[in-house]
RNA sequence: GUGCCCGUAGCUCAGCUGGAUCAGAGCAUCAGCCUUCUAAGCUGACGGUCGGUGGUUCAAGUCCACUCGGGCACGCCA
């Protein structure tokens, strides 16, 4: 096999779908575009007994070129046995003109061997289509520590980004600091009282001031560095100056110790105080004020809600009515603040200013009204529409003993993340993240994760790994002799010469097309910032590992080919599900 | 009043961005498999008019409109 770019990236499905694509082009390239030739893709069929991949090729092509696709696979199939015979045992047309190509087992075999060898290039985007991505995500308030919803949040962030950097894309994690705004005020007033009851004063906690006795840590800590330095002081002026730094820096501590505990670090943390200590907001609001997207207006008192005394005030701006969304955003409130939108706006100004092409946020759905002004703002800024992508993710609901817990921040009795980590370890509560879309709530039973069995996904794929790693070990113990991993192409085909003549069961080579389809998996879940797709990939491989476990022996002195063969193929499983785990962060173990 | 998310088997959820006469897993229920490499597993059976109506299409769980049900937001708050 050439070993150019493509076919190493890709294996054997990428070569599939590239032959595809080069028919297509030389049947019908003078009537279709590029991008129509793109959209032609290959996929596991849904019945096995139709193959290893099937082409939707003559689907996609029959309305641009009005013409019947049972014709057009037609013509596809017969260009394919033509041109590359030596990759197909057989090619069908079936249904309505679909595709179907059983794959020559020499080259499922190839694949198998060529996985430890590729390593990271197995699934890795081509250069040109690789991009700087910033991921922001967790960025909760620096005003205590982090619960269980955030946790989600902090999961597919770092799983998005290690996807994103495992297909070879550039990929920098920040974490916005909130540490400018009003909660910043009253965590600095909250912390004072909890240090002045350090002393003895009989002071109570105002209304809305942080009820959380982490804070009754922080002031011991404020304490044993200043002593009584703040007892009398009164002004909050004074005291916002003065206690600010170290509130925020006290309450990120604790987010980062949490997160970090769960192997996620970052490379900036973006302080939005000092953004504002330079001329970023100033700047952003220029900028679109010169495109005529900001000016000095008046806003409507709220809708659906009576607003007492409402007294209209001129503001600043944002024109987003321009844009046929509902109603204008404000940048600066009627104190000459900036507001949450205004920041944002400067923010990802920086962002851009700072080269990436590609800005991920990770947010509570809760915030998804934010998401079309900003979109609008940022693509006026740099003129591209594709430059912004949220993430929105639904909320976490927690069972214990199969009742719902109830979180509430108001009454104090909310999750901690690191109550939860403590219960049901890292690696359960990573995958369990990961198991349902981001758009659906999740639901997270505690006992389940903590359980044995299919109930806890986590479980079944890493016993799966960990069965592969035992045959390993079993095999070594009966003294068969385990094939070396292959060191470059020419041993590749040497190896693949060694093993001709055998044949894979069903189950085997079921395994195998989960093995081939990891690229694209990797690909999909990437493009569409979805890391579920990665865990739903994951189950299935570990299913079908567990179904081959079952349906036939591996291991056969009697038979070293044969076994040779299946090793081959257990090994290939065996990276594949090590690397999606390891993308999934979670621990790939040896044994269980 | 407006916007967003969700509605698929008794339960929890997938469904590869419009495709193949049976819409998939797991759990639950029922029936099997350890004198084979970890039974933390595997194999069967049962089970759904994909909330509803209409539309676009050769083709709709997937797209559009309307509608019902559940959740979350909607201030110059964070």
């Amino acid at each position: 096999m050439a070993a150019d770019g493509a076919d190493v990236q890709q294996g054997v499905l990428g070569q599939v779908r590239e032959a595809i694509r080069g028919q297509v082009r030389g049947l019908f390239g003078d009537k279709v575009e590029e991008k129509l030739v793109q959209a032609v893709g290959v996929e596991l069929p849904r019945d096995e007994g139709f193959g290893d991949v099937s082409t939707n090729a003559a689907m996609v092509l029959a309305k641009p070129l009005a013409a019947n696709p049972r014709v057009i696979g037609q013509q596809v199939m017969d260009g394919l046995l033509r041109d590359h015979a030596n990759l197909f045992e057989k090619i069908e047309l079936a249904g309505a003109g679909f595709v179907n190509m059983t794959l020559r087992l020499r080259e499922l075999l190839r694949l198998a061997l060529a996985v430890p060898l590729w390593g990271v290039a197995f699934g890795r985007l081509a250069v040109a289509a690789r991009q700087k991505y910033l991921v922001e995500y967790v960025s909760i308030n620096p005003t205590g520590p982090i619960h269980v919803g955030h946790g989600r949040n902090a999961v597919f962030g770092d799983v998005i980004a290690r996807m994103l950097e495992r297909v070879g894309h550039t990929v920098w994690r920040e974490y916005l600091v909130n540490d400018a705004g009003g909660q910043i005020r009253v965590l600095v007033n909250s912390l004072h009282i909890r240090y002045r009851q350090l002393f003895g004063e009989e002071v109570m906690l105002p209304e809305g001031a942080y009820p959380g006795e982490y804070l009754i840590e922080i002031a011991k800590q404020l304490r044993a560095r200043d002593g009584d330095k703040w007892l009398a002081v009164r002004d909050e002026a004074a005291l916002f100056e003065g206690l600010r730094a170290f509130a925020v820096e006290s309450c990120m501590a604790l987010i980062k110790a949490d997160v970090e505990r769960m192997g996620i670090t970052f490379d900036r943390y973006f302080s939005e105080f000092a953004m504002h200590q330079g001329s970023a907001m100033a700047e952003a609001v220029a900028a679109l004020r010169a495109k005529d997207l900001v000016f000095e207006g008046t806003l409507p008192p709220p809708k659906g809600k009576e607003v007492a005394n409402y007294v209209p005030v001129e503001l600043t701006l944002f024109r987003a009515t321009a844009f046929g969304l509902g109603e204008d955003q404000a940048v600066y409130n009627r104190a000459g603040q900036p507001t949450y939108f205004g920041q944002d706006i400067a923010y990802h100004m920086d962002k851009l200013q700072r080269g990436f092409d590609k800005l991920v946020t990770v947010v509570g759905i809760d915030q998804a009204g934010a998401f079309k002004p900003l979109a609008k703002a940022i693509e006026a800024l740099c003129g591209r529409a594709d430059a912004y992508h949220p993430v929105p993710y639904e909320m976490v609901k927690v069972l214990r003993n199969g009742e719902p817990v109830k979180l509430s921040k108001r009454a104090g009795n909310i999750m901690l993340l690191s109550e939860v980590l403590d219960e049901v370890g890292v690696d359960a509560f990573r995958f369990m993240m990961l198991t349902v879309k981001p758009t659906t709530a999740l639901t997270f039973d505690l006992a389940k994760a903590v359980e044995k069995s299919m109930e806890n996904p986590v479980f079944y794929v890493q016993y799966a790994h960990a069965r592969l790693c035992a045959v390993f070990r079993q095999a070594g113990d009966l003294g068969i002799v385990q094939p070396a991993d292959v060191v470059d192409e020419a041993a590749l085909e040497a190896a693949l010469a060694a093993l001709e003549g055998q044949e894979l069961s069903a189950a085997a080579r079921a395994v195998v097309r989960q093995v081939m389809v990891y690229p694209a998996v990797l690909e999909q879940a990437a493009a569409s910032l979805e890391p579920h797709r990665l865990a739903n990939f994951a189950s299935a491989l570990a299913a079908a590992v567990h179904h081959w476990y079952g349906a036939e022996k591996w291991l056969d002195t009697a038979d070293a080919k044969a076994t040779a063969v299946r090793l081959q193929v257990a090994r290939a499983a065996q990276v594949i599900l090590a690397d999606v785990l390891k993308v999934c962060g979670v621990l790939a173990p040896e044994s269980m």
